[in-house]
DNA sequence: TTAGGGTTAG
């Protein structure tokens, strides 16, 4: 069809012929029909004198660029016998546009070699492909490349440099560009507002983009409003992205697709679902797969697991297909609740689509399993992984970490670096978890101190929180104080609440009181420091103390919340409370605790009733521990589930020393794993150990 | 004839 229309409609004289030609390569182009665009190549060659044209030359290699078949571009340009700078940008361009970012940067290297002036065009193309490839060395050359000629503040140049400084987080370099270009357009506000807000300045965000607003030179177009909304959701403000919402119904953009999906996901980010969920609802042309991805996210991101799964089926019921984004939301809510079942359906539905090999979904699911108490299937799942990026290895370094396996962390941390893939501050938060979880003190320390010195990672208050974790595990609680008292940074919740529960293990009144009052400046709402606290004072037999602290909790209004343990079994959830004899099972499960008391006794069982500060007969603590809820829902696991299945066990509160104790021996004489999710952390039990030692 | 910006994940 092609040829013959060629043929037809052929112009009289040579020159208005290639004009002609050249119109109808950018009609293909921008239809992106390489047929056409082939077939209209084919007709050059035959026609010899026309394909000697560099001008048309220019053109195929626009149009196979916009078709995006790179190859034959860059084969148009080699036949070119003497490439003007038309050529050249056009090659350097279109490799960036087909994602070609090295070859395109080698591109425009060639070209100043082959002395042919760079242009704007070249500039900012290449400009364009350095920030993809986060290549700020090139960029800065490019830069100076700019500076020389004196394109440096054109419009496009200098908002393409802002761009690249940006997205390798150079935000200084950025915004001096920016500051001096002589006009700024939309695209130019937009680099900036995203610059700064992807890297973390969420603030200087919505600044550049009030900014832009108060001089009212450029209107806000979708992109604006987009990366404006994407800071709004970072800054879990409310109020900014409902201001946002409302310019946007304004300027007419709410129905538009990108922009509807950046104001789903700001409200999800800000925990708004009931406005996330409204704003999903309203696409006139059904959901799609980014805005109900943003709102499961936004549902698990607030415990909501339940709501999230229910979004996630009405998702399929719409028709959309689940994307690996999807997968990855929904696989790791299935790992925040430990929800075996529905990950495993997950993860075949993940390999039915052939979305095993990305690496945010083959991460989460080796999270996942490790969650789910199943180390040797995460390990393996892992082990099948091609080529493991950071985020992988963080997952599978995490699941030694909390499955207590220090050495083998250790290991794989090596193993990562080893392989050129650099650890980040996450890397270390596991890393430093499994030194601390497997007593593997001298080992933590070094590659604590190893985070600066040999990796440029200036550690947060997450790291310093697991020294003070591994040095209260190991019962080294003057090292412990000691460290607190070097630190250039408060230590967190996380660290005080170590270093309580520690100085509660060994009795130690006076550390334990200040870990206390750190721990309640932070946390004023939390009724375990004060159960850690009233326990420290029962172990020393200081009964007045605990009435004291009981007389705080009543002044304060403060109660300590009933534990409740559930267990999934048979697609059921079965909850159950403190001595609770409500399910219909009561009596096998009673029989089957009473048989375990036993089994475990002779295992050498010892009760230690130093969580109970009551002042009661020892019998009558041992009669409270038996009936604990973690206990009753792992005896009734015991006897309503297959072998060959791990018990999983969730809990309201912490699990208590005592059941910590008990259930190692439970795991034992039974010979079932045993995963306990409190609400702190995961506890696997496995051949009579725990994965966090004996520090409950 | 050739150019720059945007929305979902650990």
């Amino acid at each position: 069809m092609g040829k013959l229309r060629v043929q037809s409609t052929r112009p009289p004289d040579a020159a208005a012929a290639s004009l002609h030609l050249a119109a109808l390569l950018q009609s293909c182009g921008r239809a992106g029909d390489i047929r056409r665009g082939r077939a209209l190549h084919a007709h050059l060659l035959l026609s010899g004198a026309a394909i000697a044209s560099t001008f048309l030359a220019n053109h195929l290699i626009t149009m196979y660029s916009h078709c995006t078949d790179a190859d034959s571009a860059v084969r148009v340009f080699s036949a070119v016998p003497r490439p003007n700078h038309v050529s050249w940008t056009t090659l350097i361009s279109g490799l960036a546009q087909n994602s070609m970012h090295r070859d395109a940067l080698a591109a425009f290297a060639a070209m100043r070699r082959a002395d042919v002036s760079p242009t704007q065009f070249a500039l900012s193309s290449a400009a364009r492909a350095a920030a993809a490839l986060s290549a700020p060395r090139p960029g800065a050359q490019l830069h100076c490349v700019g500076v020389r000629i004196g394109f440096d503040t054109d419009l496009f140049v200098a908002s393409s440099l802002a761009g690249m400084y940006s997205k390798c987080g150079l935000l200084d370099e950025a915004c001096r560009v920016f500051d001096q270009m002589p006009q700024k357009d939309a695209v130019a506000w937009t680099s900036m507002i995203d610059g700064y807000a992807k890297n973390g300045s969420l603030k200087a965000a919505a600044v550049a983009f009030r900014d832009m607003k108060c001089e009212g030179l450029v209107a806000a177009d979708q992109h604006v409003f987009c990366s404006a909304l994407s800071a709004s959701g970072g800054l879990k403000d409310g109020w900014l992205g409902r201001s946002l919402h409302c310019c946007i119904i304004k300027a007419g953009f709410e129905l538009e697709s990108v922009v509807r999906n950046a104001l789903v996901d700001m409200y999800a980010k800000s925990g708004d679902l009931e406005n996330a969920s409204r704003a999903v609802k309203i696409d006139p042309g059904g959901w799609n797969v980014v805005s109900g991805t943003s709102l499961i996210d936004g549902y698990i991101e607030t415990d909501c697991v339940e709501e999230a799964l229910e979004t996630y089926t009405e998702l399929q019921r719409q028709g959309v297909e689940p994307n690996e984004f999807t997968f990855s939301s929904m696989i790791k809510g299935c790992a925040m609740q430990a929800l075996l079942e529905q990950g495993s359906q997950l993860h075949t539905h993940v390999i039915k689509k052939s979305l095993i090999r990305d690496s945010f979904v083959v991460s989460t699911l080796v999270d996942m399993y490790g969650k789910c108490g199943l180390a040797s299937l995460s390990i393996n799942l892992f082990n099948e992984t091609e080529y493991p990026t950071e985020i992988a290895w963080n997952a599978v370094i995490n699941v030694y970490a909390q499955h207590g396996h220090g050495r083998e962390a250790i290991q794989a941390f090596d193993s990562m670096t080893s392989s050129g893939i650099r650890p980040n501050h996450i890397t270390f938060v596991s890393l430093l978890t499994a030194c601390s979880h497997a007593g593997l003190v001298d080992e933590g320390l070094n590659y604590f101190y190893s985070m600066k010195d040999k990796h440029g990672i200036e550690p947060k208050e997450e790291h310093y929180s697991c020294i003070i974790d591994m040095y209260a595990r190991a019962g080294r609680l003057d090292e412990a104080e000691q460290f607190i008292s070097e630190m250039p940074i408060e230590p967190n919740a996380y660290g005080w609440c170590s270093l309580l529960r520690a100085c509660w293990m060994q009795g130690n009144k006076e550390l334990g009181q200040v870990a206390a009052q750190n721990l309640m400046k932070l946390e004023p709402h939390n009724t375990g420091i004060h159960v850690s606290l009233s326990g420290i004072y029962a172990s020393l037999g200081q009964w007045e103390d605990v009435k004291a602290v009981r007389k705080l909790m009543r002044d304060s209004r403060i109660k300590k919340m009933p534990g409740f343990s559930w267990v999934d079994c048979n697609k059921k959830t079965h909850v159950f409370g403190s001595e609770d004899w409500s399910h219909p099972q009561q009596e096998q499960i009673y029989k089957k605790l009473e048989e375990l008391s036993e089994r475990i006794k002779e295992e050498g069982y010892v009760p230690d009733t130093s969580s109970l500060p009551l002042n009661i007969e020892d019998s009558a603590k041992e009669r409270l521990l038996r009936y604990h809820s973690e206990r009753i829902a792992v005896a009734f696991a015991l006897i309503s589930m297959p072998a060959t299945k791990p018990i999983i066990v969730k809990k309201n509160l912490r699990i208590c020393v005592d059941c910590h104790s008990a259930l190692k021996l439970i795991c034992k004489v039974e010979s079932r794993d045993i995963i306990v999710r409190d609400n702190s952390r995961f506890h696997h039990f496995v051949k009579g150990r725990c994965s966090c030692g004996d520090y409950w």
